[in-house]
DNA sequence: TTAATAGTTCAAAAATATTTGAACTATTTT
DNA sequence: AAAATAGTTCAAATATTTTTGAACTATTAA
């Protein structure tokens, strides 16, 4: 059991963890990102779901802000990787720990 | 494994669920759902999470919508309970199952 | 050193979601 | 029968999210 205050940030972050599951693009990355089990630049998972560069920009944007997916620079690539942690705590125990 | 369209329509119904679940108002209700633990009014749920009728309708119309939530008429009140399976279907077993 | 590539940023437009209050239905209480 | 209660519906207003294309930065390849 947590006080009022923590209560209510760990409410806006799982509010923000449903809001960016609740695309159907991003829900497409994340399962093209789940059967591919490894660092992916983004332009190739944005070829694979199909959207533009900025759309793509703007949704994993959103993703790694909510600590959905760990992101790396290497050269001109962006690489991504699911962020399991954030879905067992977040998704998957979701309902026991309300 | 399923076949594309399938895959579609689970996915429509997965987006769905999500974005019941991406709102403070509605996470406060399922909470205080979860926490009571039986049968309770819409009404006295609204009046716990201090919201007005009208919005009361909405929030409920739409998890309900969604199948996160059963409900039942007994004269002027309605009451409802969470719906357990749903969540573990399609919340609890998400990252598992995609 | 110029081209091409990978991704970002910005602001405007478009699409969706939420809130509000007034008027409504159905049921129960007085 | 009238008043009160519980909830719904509707349309307008507001707020939030998503898409778009053009211009941008940084890095690599020719």
């Amino acid at each position: 059991m947590v006080n009022t205050k923590l209560r209510k940030q760990i409410d806006e972050k799982q509010v923000k963890i449903f809001k960016a599951l609740a695309d159907p693009i991003r829900l497409e990355i994340i399962e093209y990102l789940k059967h591919t089990d490894h660092e992916i630049a983004c332009g190739e998972v944005g070829k694979a779901v199909n959207i533009s560069k900025t759309s793509g920009s703007y949704h994993f944007k959103l993703l790694e802000s909510a600590g959905l997916i760990n992101t790396r620079w290497e050269a001109r690539e962006k690489y991504v990787t699911l962020n399991e942690s954030t879905f067992d705590k977040y998704v998957t125990d979701f309902y026991q720990n309300i």
